[in-house]
DNA sequence: CGATACGTAGCCTTGATGGCTACGGGCAAT
DNA sequence: ATTGCCCGTAGCCATCAAGGCTACGTATCG
């Protein structure tokens, strides 16, 4: 490689990273993470499209560590669930990121499929598609709900956080 | 009134609330806004603070036609949720805009209640707060994933929403 | 010497501010 | 009652700062 780099996209995804978790999406621009990486804002475009690609790779890394940690569990309904929430705690920005940018499909299997699985032990191969999406959609919402500062009507969180998870357990057992 | 006004608050929202649907979040600019309100943009600053205030005015407004929405059901858990999934299909920016802004109190107070009703009726007046949230991130999760482009492993999206709505409903009720 | 990584300079768009002008109603003096 | 001034409001023009992005030059290594 004539002329050492300076940067790598590696280096830039991570610090793009960081930068989205401290400052949100609209802090994420390429100067700060030029500035991060060491580098002069330009220089990133020989690595990465443009602005939008970054936040694409951004997106996907946190697909994959979420990924990761559900892979790290027991495979268990609540486990998963509670890892997921744990994954929006330590990285809110990343979580929201991921919903508002479409991962690409392998990335997005190998989350999902802990997640088939489990449901497919609870609700039968038949309906596994299904109750992984009604899984989900109420994991996703309720979490994304509770990051955007949602549920302001009382009550505990938490005790809905688990009494939701309780029916969910319900609503895919047997009729 | 001195000097007869060429616009108001108002027509500045509803003008953002359609650029924001032809355009999405990027495309509502102050320049969009003034040009079609007939103003240049510095105008607009004697109308609105900021175009962060411009987005939350646009968010309550769209908050507020979910409310009328969910009020001219019958109060039904199946058509509240499908009233909340029709919307979301007709205003998909406003949806996720909605999302993304933690909206006043008041306005979504409006839009609560008549789930908190639906659910009181379905898991007794103890429950309906938890129940609601349940009910409420179940919904959102699912119509945001849908109009991200999420559920790409197959299925009939239809058949997995009916599923969900089923299986609620069964969550639901007394164990 | 050629390829590659980075930098400098600069363009365009957009958000935002400051200062100016035009309008029109209220108030007081006549 | 009429007249004339004051002042608040709304809009415009000029302008700035910041950010995304491109074109092109330059340095460094194999």
């Amino acid at each position: 490689m004539p002329s050492p780099e300076k940067t790598s996209r590696g280096a830039i995804v991570a610090a793009g990273r960081d930068i989205l978790e401290a400052g949100g999406r609209e802090g994420l621009t390429m100067q700060s993470v030029a500035t991060r990486v060491g580098v002069r804002a330009p220089s990133l475009y020989k690595h990465v499209r443009n602005r939008a690609a970054l936040l694409a790779a951004v997106s996907e890394a946190a697909v994959a560590e979420l990924a990761a940690r559900l892979e790290g569990t027991d495979g268990s309904l609540e486990e998963l669930v509670r890892a997921y929430r744990g994954f929006a705690r330590d990285r809110p920005e990343g979580f929201r990121l991921m919903l508002s940018q479409a991962a690409p499909p392998e990335a997005l299997g190998r989350a999902a499929d802990p997640v088939l699985r489990a449901c497919a032990q609870l609700a039968g191969e038949q309906d596994a598609l299904d109750a992984a999406r009604l899984v989900t959609a109420w994991a996703t919402g309720f979490i994304g709900m509770e990051l955007a500062g949602g549920f302001r009507l009382g009550g505990d969180v938490d005790r809905s956080f688990e009494y939701g998870l309780a029916r969910m357990r319900r609503a895919l057992g047997p009729a």
